[in-house]
DNA sequence: CTGAAAGCGCTTACAG
DNA sequence: CTGAAAGCGCTTACAG
């Protein structure tokens, strides 16, 4: 039983097949009681347009392969939700291809696997993997990405969206520092550039309040790499304050301290980046940057969209703002340890 | 630019364009030398086969869609990311659709837009909304599934693979009962069945000890949802021990405890389901079944290739088994609080 | 306003 | 072993 076409609606119709494409593309040419008669065999039978046959004659797919490093990980799994929603509302299918290294060769084979003939991409390039999927991507392919936040801003002509990672780490970073800590450690994640603008924006806010900056930590983007620093920073007594470059990294900071003894926020306070829904049930409850990258992810298909409706200026739509949401991970400098009250205290 | 048809490998190799499709479909009857010649021209032009023509023609599509009620909790993202890895390396796109609700109609529209000609499809069947879908594919449609664990083995002719949850259920129930625990609670994720194997199986673990059994909660997937439960639990001075369908739920659950002054393990145990990344790093450290989604993923899209490769019975391949990972969130039954030595003791 | 024709890129019987 | 023909379901200029 093969599906239904355009010639089995037409002859349920009593026109011609053309007419009946006329109608499913809203062709103005067509007699208003035709179209009701075409509209009518439609519905009755069930009919869905062959996407392959449009895509051949070469038409638009009306679909998006989502191009990732990564499904898994908070954000680009939230990214990926958003973006699912807002195609899924369009009326698009959305295809996934993950991008599982960063060798030229398997990320130009993952570029061009994910490119199909009337199709659209959407690259997430949160890394050094995603970034090199992105300039891997021919001009001509209609697309959109999510990027790190850039230093500058790239221009209205590229169709591009991103978080506010430097102000975002900056207002954290002053928020510790605002709480009496003397500095603000950083937790970073992996980066496609050098240094990224999360860590950008957490050095500036140092330097500003003339605050010294210690060395950021390298890390990974899993609870076991924050673990490890973890351990580093429970070791030096000075560290009293942390900013993670994600919610996970925090996890495993604060087990690591914890088991070490420290208390927080007595001892040292910790911030994460991305408010997961884990943050607000860790104990203690764990102070983050709200990071909503779900919204991104639909401004992103929004982004999509406008270009391959060729409309004149991609809309500037108000992309989220981190927030910062203060909870109990974080408190005010610790007194100092093991000593009575302190001279200037006795003066 | 055009992207390379057959008829262009077919000029640059100097053969006609049928040539080249029968060896790029691997046709018996080409000559080796010819078949060089070809292959030769595809390579330096980088062709690759227009996907929408060979469906059209009726071939393979050799693309998968997903249709999950949802994309972020870690079963369904951990499930995505199995079959998205075995299907890569199969050479299949990926295609995820997500089913919003329960309601019939938006179920039948969410499968049937789900459904190509040429495709074919992975139900991830959960809960509800994901059954129903299940229930609602058409028969001839090349599908395979992840299912809740059924009651009885639906036999080899349904393309389904599950988890033994009613297993990996008791296994953790009496675990606990092993440690001195008189009963242990259990909070029920939502399932597409009244009670589901995974509460079937800690029922019958409580049974067989003749331990009395306590209602079950009744919870979302959430953290917030164990939250409120847990706000229960903690008013609850029997309560000595939890089973929960979820490590989200762990999570809420022990969150609540804790802000609510009871000790775990030293007031109350907990054990949750998944293994998600974090339980390792929670404090105290999460005792959980650990149930391998990603292997139980692949597997299915292992079985969904079987199955259109017609072979003639389905791989009964070994899924993983769950595996109870005790860490700290358990121990001993706590002493009777606020009492000195008991009767027993003193004897 | 509607119908007949051509063609998108491929595969598969049919000739040779 | 290889080439010429037909046709998958659709859209779009071209006639009428």
């Amino acid at each position: 039983m093969r599906p239904v076409s355009i010639r089995d609606v037409a002859a349920a119709a009593g026109v011609s097949y053309q007419t009946v494409s006329r109608v499913i593309n809203d062709h103005p040419s067509v007699r208003v009681s035709t179209r009701e008669l075409v509209q009518a065999a439609i519905d009755e039978l069930g009919f869905r347009p062959n996407r392959a046959a449009r895509v051949l004659r070469g038409g638009p797919a009306r679909s998006v392969t989502v191009l990732t490093p990564n499904t898994s990980l908070y954000g680009y799994q939230a990214a990926l939700q958003g973006i699912e929603e807002a195609a899924r509302a369009a009326g698009f299918a959305v295809g996934v291809r993950v991008v599982e290294s960063a060798l030229p060769r398997e990320v130009a084979d993952a570029v061009a696997r994910a490119i199909e003939p009337g199709g659209s991409l959407i690259v997430i390039a949160h890394d050094k993997a995603g970034t090199m999927a992105l300039q891997a991507v021919p001009p001509d392919i209609p697309m959109a990405a999510m990027v790190e936040t850039p230093a500058t801003d790239p221009g209205p002509d590229r169709p591009w969206v991103w978080l506010d990672d430097r102000k975002a780490a900056g207002q954290a970073t002053r928020y510790l520092l605002s709480l009496g800590h003397r500095t603000v450690h950083y937790l970073a994640i992996p980066s496609s550039t050098r240094t990224s603008q999360r860590q950008a924006g957490w050095r500036e806010a140092l330097e500003e309040a003339g605050a010294p900056v210690p060395a950021p930590l390298q890390c990974g983007w899993t609870p076991r790499s924050g673990y490890a620093a973890g351990h580093v920073l429970a070791s030096d007594p000075e560290a009293t304050a942390v900013l993670c470059g994600n919610d996970d990294l925090a996890l495993g900071v604060m087990r690591a301290l914890l088991k070490a003894g420290r208390a927080i926020p007595g001892d040292i306070s910790v911030v994460g980046f991305d408010d997961t829904p884990m943050s607000e049930f860790l104990t203690p409850p764990l102070t983050t940057v709200r990071l909503d990258f779900a919204e991104l992810g639909r401004a992103c298909f929004a982004l999509l969209l406008a270009g391959l409706e060729r409309k004149d200026a991609l809309p500037r739509t108000r992309w989220p703002e981190p927030e910062l949401i203060i909870r109990e991970s974080t408190g005010p400098l610790p007194a100092p340890r093991g000593s009575g009250p302190t001279r200037a205290a006795g003066t």
